[in-house]
DNA sequence: TATTTTTTTGCAAACGTTTTCAATAAAAAT
DNA sequence: ATTTTTATTGAAAACGTTTGCAAAAAAATA
């Protein structure tokens, strides 16, 4: 660590003899004795459910504030709801993740709910990240970009804690879901390359195995078979970042015949597989290649990259993902079981510029 | 929403006779008493500092795993530490807090500790914010990419909690800061736009008012100064995203005598400048405008962009940050009143392709 | 072996809330 | 005015831990 230091030798306040002083913490107590009713009053007056008079929530509410009280979650925990939801995140690569977790944490706070995040990935296997959410008392959980082992969901059902798997499905495991329609993603990106005459197609995966990725293969190969395209290829990246989508674009073209209409599983890949095709091979983007991404990141809409890509309604998801978690609390909390539901929201094709007009026939 | 929904009767296990089975949580009395031993001992032997033979811990493990107990974090932190740290985030359009939300969480969690993350922005002020975390009885606090008002630090303090402030610093207000020399940064910029030749400068920040805004247009000034540069100009795009950047520049470019060297106060900005300079007015970047953008992040070497920059450390700082909050932490439960550090680290050009080379003389 | 020191253990009292239950007060109905 | 119903309150018992204190056990010393 280079750099420099600057230490200031002690704070302007709160120093007297050398010693520190403390405000002692004030506690529902003292605010019972200042206002003179009963513990238990204080406690109605602060949870707007309870029945307590507008009279004495006044007289409460005058002592609180004189004391500068505040409630103690952790200790109302125990008893009550801790309002605290884990939101368990493996992809911090991607920045759309960052615009879910800007909607995620602000739905949830507006609703008096507040993430514990969990970074899972090396040196937090989901296995430990589910347990330890556990300890916390979270009221529910959200898994983003990865899936759930049943025996986990298992778990957490016997704990009564709501799960909703975000951007991800898992046909064999009986959880709620939130996701787009990957499938029909795919197909749209299928059908908007073959009417703007493209002949030999690609579909370039990231991570292999995530059901996202999987589904919007399936999509796009099985429409272009479906549209008699005989000439396709399925790569895998590796990763999904930037890098693999390039390399895995240069390898495509050093074939004998190269694709001319590509679609990445999502707009990073495309951006490294975009920049492959002009800067290393030349090409002309649109006109000699059509490229789609997935996602609609706010990178896609620069100029210098101006990307077709199907568009996921990551706001809606966020919404209903929220929503849904939040019903499944209620239901627990009224000792009903919750159904398993698997939500399935549309996605949309955004025309920018990586792919020619719609009509072009091939010379 | 649209989108469809698929509803699954009933859950796989867990149902009986139309009544829910839930597993009773497990605590440590049960523990104990299949261990034989008292509360205590169990309490002692899942907490590593305490005086428990290997014996006695041993006893407890075997009863604690035969019976999946795992500890409750929220009773424990209403007499020892929470281990929740508060991270307030208000910037979410800048990707880096991406990868500093991953560093942040992975550094806390390796450490023990984990993330209590809250959206500071609309429906959520700091001071909302700093009360919220206060709540939750977190061990210590990070703020990013703001400053928190001198009361609130003595709230804290009062508290015993410690703050570190992330990437800003704040001259008047006693507490500890971690950034990177932005006005180093700042002059980097200005000598490196200099040697290239170019000779009308501009200095393009974000949002008003930011300390590391103003740090690095001080720098880039003062050194355009010291080195007898007669032309240049600050303008602000108002927020800190592309199409500010995009806007700034376009207005730079309308003015009878347009700038030729470039200094954003981040990438995001740069990118859209930088957009505007070659699609928007045809003009090629690094051979007749020079662009230099603050920050790396990952998108910044994409052949797209392949952006000159100046590189803050994130990583160190983020470690930086964690090490000295825990050191404060440590402090305070020792009775030791923290200093205030003010950390400054080195951040470093990285030259990509927005500038010419060194030693161009203009004809 | 007898004594002192150190380590290990259990008891019981916190920690700051919520919640059940019964009692009281207020309102509504007779 | 009396009874019934409803709303409000207080006392005390949870909730699941940690921790100070003293007793007991073990180890070290004489």
């Amino acid at each position: 660590m280079r750099g420099k230091v600057v230490s200031l030798l002690s704070r302007l306040c709160c120093i007297k003899d050398q010693t520190i002083t403390t405000l002692k913490k004030v506690t529902i107590v003292e605010v019972a004795e200042l206002a003179g009713v009963s513990v238990s009053a204080v406690s109605r007056a602060f949870n707007p459910q309870a029945s307590c008079s507008d009279k004495m929530r006044a007289k409460v509410m005058a002592a609180a504030g004189q004391l500068g009280y505040k409630p103690n979650r952790l200790a109302r925990g125990i008893r009550a709801q801790s309002k605290l939801i884990g939101i368990l995140v493996t992809d911090f690569e991607n920045p759309a993740y960052l615009t879910i977790l800007n909607q995620f944490t602000r739905s949830l706070q507006e609703k008096g709910y507040h993430s514990l995040l969990i970074n899972v990935g090396e040196g937090m296997s989901i296995h430990e990240a589910v347990e330890l959410v556990m300890e916390y008392q979270v009221d529910g959980l959200i898994v983003t970009s990865s899936v759930l082992p049943q025996q986990l969901t298992r778990v957490c059902q016997q704990q009564q804690i709501p799960v909703i798997i975000f951007a991800r499905h898992s046909q064999h495991n009986p959880v709620s879901t939130v996701c787009c329609n990957n499938i029909a993603g795919g197909r749209m990106a299928a059908e908007r390359l073959i009417a703007a005459g493209y002949q030999r197609f690609a579909f370039i995966g990231g991570v292999e195995g995530a059901s996202t990725t999987i589904d919007r293969q399936r999509g796009f190969i099985s429409r272009l078979v479906e549209l008699q395209q005989p000439q396709w290829q399925v790569v895998s990246g590796g990763q999904h970042d930037y890098d693999s989508g390039f390399a895995a674009t240069c390898k495509l073209f050093t074939q004998p015949e190269p694709p001319d209409g590509l679609f990445f599983t999502n707009d990073i890949l495309a951006f490294g597989g975009m920049d492959a095709v002009r800067y290393e091979f030349g090409l002309r983007v649109a006109a000699e290649v059509g490229i789609i991404g997935f996602d609609d990141i706010t990178a896609a809409a620069h100029r210098a990259y101006d990307l077709t890509t199907v568009s996921q309604p990551f706001t809606t998801m966020v919404e209903a993902t929220v929503d849904r978690l939040l019903a499944e609390i209620r239901q627990y909390r009224d000792d009903i079981l919750p159904a398993i539901e698997q939500i399935v929201l549309d996605c949309h094709l955004v025309e920018r510029g990586t792919v020619r007009e719609a009509g072009y026939r091939c010379t």
